[in-house]
Formats: structure tokens, sequence, C-alpha cells
DNA sequence: CTTCGTGCAAAGTTTTTGCATATGA
DNA sequence: TCATATGCAAAAACTTTGCACGAAG
């Protein structure tokens, strides 16, 4: 996604456009993952040294608001919230053992909704079990 | 859920019965919904006036990994933590106006998972919009 | 007995807020 | 202009930890 394209994506939801902003879009869809607010705040101090974590949080939770992230909890720690920058429609695999959480393509799940009265934007499947390799390891252990 | 059926699902996962948990078990069971460590901690001080948040916090992590509840991030504060206590699988839709959390019934939805080397323990689909009532307030408000 | 769970208090993390200043439209 | 975003510092909120004691198997 290029800078006018950004652009355009702020102006369409009504988001007055800064630096911090647009670095912060950019550098999340540059890490590309499931990344803490404050790794991102590091990042971004790298590129606007006077950033502060406050500017970080508000952000996201606005991009959140507009669609433009996700949030999930991390599987580790409750109360750490861990944002999903990737910007393509996927799902999760959370392994209950190792706790890492791998995304799964859209295309391989296959969603059917029906009855819902309100209208979707986007949703995600979040399943957990074992990881292949967890799941192999599993015998070996206790 | 009797409490010998409770008592059959801790010594199959290997968890010692104590006071503490079998009363938190029952109160998840009993206030359904999506809870906060902190208001269980407080329904749970009129039945065991003793018990410290430290063995709410504890036992729910413990019984997320038996696979008796499941967390979720709170959709309205980042790191708070809510715990799905309703033990029938079924999904949430969560307004991003109103910022409630809905069950919506396992039916609704229909999955087909393809390509998954791991073992799925169980999964959610978790959906993201405005609901019916939000959606109809939306031109109302700028 | 011996291992595991609990309570307490304290510490640790993560996130939010208020306010003055700066900035975008 | 003037409403909104930012930075800072401080507070709040939430969660985890160490340790000594008590309880379960």
């Amino acid at each position: 996604m290029n800078r006018q394209e950004i652009l355009n994506k702020f102006k369409e939801k009504g988001l007055r456009v800064t630096p911090q902003r647009l670095t912060l879009f950019m550098k999340l869809a540059e890490m590309k993952g499931h990344i803490k607010a404050e790794d991102l705040y590091n990042a971004l101090k790298e590129e606007i040294p006077s950033i502060s974590i406050s500017t970080v949080y508000r952000t996201l939770k606005e991009f959140e608001s507009k669609g433009f992230i996700y949030s999930l909890p991390s599987s580790t720690d409750y109360g750490l919230t861990v944002f999903d920058t990737n910007l393509e429609p996927h799902h999760h695999f959370i392994c209950l053992r190792c706790e890492k959480i791998y995304d799964v393509p859209e295309e391989y799940v296959e969603i059917k909704v029906k009855n819902i009265q309100g209208s979707i934007q986007y949703e995600t499947v979040i399943m957990k079990g074992l990881c292949e390799s967890c799941k192999n390891k599993k015998k070996k252990v206790s």
C-alpha cells in the first residue's frame, strides 16, 4: 500500500493525517505479525524520537475502531494485548502448549453465517489446540 | 452440571479438588457471560471471604489451560481480559460502536477447516461490526 | 508424608488520563 | 481559526510473584 492509498484510507474514515499516524500505519504493515504496543513504540522511536507511548495506544485504538487492525489477547499473559497487523483477512490457531499464535490463511477456513441481525465488518476464527510439533512431543512429556 | 460431574472433570484433568476451585467453577457456570476477574473475585468473597485475588487468577489460568473456559480481550479496554464462561461452544459478535459482546449460537455459523496440521481442541468465530441497534442509530450520530 | 494450593503483600506490567502545547484542515 | 492530536508525567488498572502456611491425596 503506497502513501497515497493510505491517505485515502485515512480520509475515507475521517482521520486527520499526522506524521505519527502515517508512520505508525506503515510500521504496522512492515512488521506484519502479532505486535505488542511497546515493541511498536520502540520501533517508532527510531523514526520519530519524540513519539510517546500514549500516542501509540491512542492510535492503535483508533485504527482498531476503523477496522485497520485487530486486537487479540496474548496467549501467554493476561492483560497484555497483541495487535494483529496482518491486514489481509485470516484466522488464528493458538497452541495451548507452546502458546504460539499461528496465522491461518483465509482459504483454509470456510464460514457461513446466518441469522445475524447486525452488519458484520469482518470476522476471524480463533482455534485452540496443539500445534503439529507439540502434538508430536505430547507423549514424551508427562 | 452437578457436583459429582465437576469432581470427575477435575479428576480427569488431574486437578486437586479444593473448595476454592469448586466454588469458582460453580460461580462461573452461574454467572454465564463475559466476566472480569475482579467481578468474579467479588462474587466469590461472599462465599469464601478469605479467598484471594491471586487464587482467582491462578485458577482461571488453570481452567483455561484445561479448556474449561476461554479468555477474550475486552472490547473496551486493552489489557483487560474477559473470561467467557459459557461452557457451550458458541461464537462472538462484538459491536464496534457500543462495544458489547454478543454470544452467537453455534448453529448460526458453519465452519469447515482444512489443511491444519495440529489438533484442534475448540474453535470460536469472532465477528466485529455494528450490532442491530447501533446499525439503526448510525445515521443519527455524526 | 509430600506435594500442591492458598493468602498475603508487594512488585511488575500494561494501559489510560489530564493538561498544556502544537498542528492539521 | 478551532477542533483535534500529541507529549509528558503521573495515575490507574490489571496481573503476577515469593514466601510461609495449610490442605489434599
